[in-house]
DNA sequence: GCGACAG
DNA sequence: ATCTTGTCGC
């Protein structure tokens, strides 16, 4: 071997070793925070109901988040934060920070690319005593649905201490779920609901399938975040998905590759 | 070795 | 995630 071919092969060597150490430590990172994690309903509000009974706080404040990127520079991104009124499904709340990320994308690993943006945006909402401070969030990407039980959705959940659902658009799969498994098998359930939970070889249940909107075939993965049980994070996405993806997330998306196509 | 791989 | 316009249909 010639020494250039040395020298970029012991450069890629140390690349790689150093790209597995860091995912080393963020498996001992995940692994730490999975022990904060709660998967049953853990908040003071209850779901809306047409019945009105005085003294409870009703969930009205919900957030969305997400990323978008740029396409020139792919390092550039803009991350938001949005509030929207349950009641109303309007955003009553809106912000955005464009950033330069250093870190890049590796399934399994997604919050350590997008979860510091989106908690200084919770950070500097709560900080401030806004009165519209999400009661519950909705993230775009995985939360219990993960190939270790903790993906963004529970990461950024258990940072904030703030009650999450995890909202796929595609099926990470794990401990067997494909695609195509699960699309066969909601459209054989017979389900009012057109729901599916995601129950895997091991029996255990890392979410549901639902086909969100009568325009679409194609299902979204919902998961438990933290301090939410399956059941009431299924309630909460049903009740604002106007369209395939539910609103608060839909609408961080739009809002945030506005942002950046109107400020870079 | 092969296929899979949230965003 | 992003590259990309129109087109078909309710
Ligand atoms: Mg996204």
């Amino acid at each position: 071997m010639n020494d250039a071919k040395e020298a970029s092969s012991s450069i890629s060597n140390f690349s790689n070793e150093f790209q597995s150490s860091q995912q080393m430590d963020w498996l001992r990172v995940q692994d730490s925070l999975k022990g904060k994690l709660i998967t049953e309903d853990d908040f003071k509000w209850r779901l809306p109901t047409r019945e009105k009974e005085g003294s409870c706080e009703i969930l009205k404040y919900v957030g969305g988040v997400d990323l978008s990127f740029s396409k020139d520079d792919s390092s550039i991104a803009c991350g938001t934060l949005v509030v929207l009124d349950l009641t109303t499904q309007k955003v009553v709340y809106e912000d955005s920070s464009i950033v330069r990320l250093h870190i890049p994308y590796l399934p399994g690993f997604l919050a350590f690319r997008e979860a510091p943006v989106l908690l200084e945006l919770l950070d500097k909402m709560k900080n401030n005593a806004h009165c519209f401070y999400p009661q519950l969030l909705m993230v775009d990407g995985n939360g219990l649905l993960h190939p270790r039980g903790f993906g963004l959705a529970c990461h950024i959940g258990v940072l904030a201490d703030l009650p999450t659902v995890g909202v796929g658009k595609n099926l990470h799969h794990v401990d067997g779920l494909t695609q195509s498994t699960v699309r066969e098998l909601l459209q054989a359930a017979d389900s009012p609901e057109h729901i599916l939970p995601l129950i895997g070889d091991s029996g255990c249940i890392w979410g549901a399938a639902m086909r969100s909107s009568e325009g679409s075939l194609k299902p979204i993965f919902i998961s438990v975040g933290h301090r939410i049980s399956l059941a009431s994070a299924i309630a909460i996405v049903r009740m604002t998905c106007k369209f395939r993806v539910p609103e608060p997330i839909r609408q961080a998306d739009i809002r945030s590759r506005e942002r950046l196509r109107n400020n870079q």
